[in-house]
RNA sequence: GCUCGGGUAGCUCAGUCGGUAGAGCAGAGGACUGAAAAUCCUCGUGUCGGCGGUUCGAUCCCGUCCCCGAGCA
């Protein structure tokens, strides 16, 4: 009988797949891929299904819409040529997600594909997407839409001062926690103290709930240096606007979706839309969608660098022969 | 050539009724428990265009020179 040992953390300089080994894997292991925008964790993860007879399923935020295929980055009709992917492009536009609608997603898709005698390949940038599939979740009940809406009226009406003072008198704990300026945690916090009675911090207390208890999570994270990544990041954004960027846009804006909708806030929406609207040259447009790619994909490296614990780390973009970075 | 604006942090600009200066953006690091491609936190010395003058003291006033923009010739 074989003796499984897991091999502690492997550093890899040089993102080739030969060099990546998952050893002992088991019935119910799941890999997971992790790491910033641009750093070729998709193609990691194809290459990844193709030697372990896996298929790929989606942990990312902004890849779970239909509309925007291009500045998403879906993957492509040869990508899925090659191997099954799931839970790509299938809300739309005008829908609003959320980490446990995609969580409840996933399980059941990882539940499949183990039934198919398959390996899931959980593949995101969506960090907190990842945290809440591995460790767990904090058993808090869907807030009521009308709670939702009544948070969002006080906002409006009296502001973010107004709310934040109403959360210092109702759980301390948390507001203290919390920037004033905090304006998604603050109204969340809120929510749940007014939907369940229940301070946030209080819920925080209750041991996180595992939706996949029986898993065997095995992780890769890609963790290239800020200046290779920024390169990367330059070329994907080149790279979208050849594939035709401009004309997703201004396919979107003819929806007339509510800007505050995520969709709308997909990088590179914003800055083309500002463009198409006589707002700025569509150089200016260009630099800015680079700009704000890079300084998303600097927050992503800081949370797949201290959150996400994987045994195998690479330290470059992960692209194969024929791309070239510099 | 003349007149009027300007020349202050990498960029755009504020300001100092004369006591050596500060915002936004950019940059660096960080956080992150149901919007997360979201949201938020921390970090600001730069010959205040050059050279003179006045002054205890000039980035600020005066002179002069250089550069940019607009107008007039």
């Amino acid at each position: 009988m074989k003796i499984c040992v897991q091999s502690s953390l492997k550093l890899l300089f040089v993102g080739r797949l030969n060099m990546i080994e998952f050893s002992c894997l088991k019935p119910k292991s799941v890999l997971v891929v992790g790491g910033p925008t641009a750093s070729g964790k998709s193609d990691l993860a194809i290459d990844l299904a193709l030697r372990y007879n896996g298929v790929v399923l989606n942990a990312d935020s902004m890849q779970i819409y239909k509309g925007l295929p291009i500045l998403s980055a879906a993957p492509s009709a040869e990508d899925r040529a090659k191997v099954e992917h799931r839970l790509y492009e299938i809300f739309a536009p005008s829908q609003n997600g959320s980490v446990v609608e995609w969580l409840n997603l996933a399980v059941k898709e990882i539940h499949k594909v183990w039934d198919e005698g398959k390996m899931p390949i959980v593949v995101g940038g969506t960090g907190m997407y990842l945290d809440n599939l591995i460790k767990g979740v904090t058993p808090i009940p869907e807030t009521k839409a009308e709670i939702r809406l009544q948070v969002s009226e006080i906002l409006r009406k009296e502001g973010l001062a107004t709310l934040y003072k109403m959360l210092q008198q109702s759980d301390a704990e948390t507001a203290s926690r919390l920037s004033e300026n905090d304006t998604t945690r603050v109204k969340r916090a809120m929510e749940v103290f007014l939907d369940t009675g229940k301070k946030l911090s209080d819920w925080h207390k209750l041991p996180m709930i595992k939706k996949l208890p029986e898993a065997d999570f095995r992780v890769v994270k890609l963790l290239p240096e800020t200046q290779e990544l920024d390169e990367c990041c330059y070329l994907r954004f080149e790279k979208m606007m050849q594939q035709g960027a401009l004309e997703e846009v201004r396919a979107l804006l003819g929806l007339k979706l509510d800007p505050q909708l995520p969709a709308m806030k997909m990088l590179g929406v914003p800055e083309l839309r500002g463009y198409l609207e006589g707002k700025v040259s569509l150089e200016d447009a260009v630099s800015q969608g680079k700009l704000h790619t890079r300084q998303y994909a600097k927050r992503q490296r800081t949370w797949f660098k201290h959150k996400l614990d994987a045994e195998i780390v690479l330290s470059h973009c992960y692209l194969h022969k024929n791309e070239k970075v510099m």
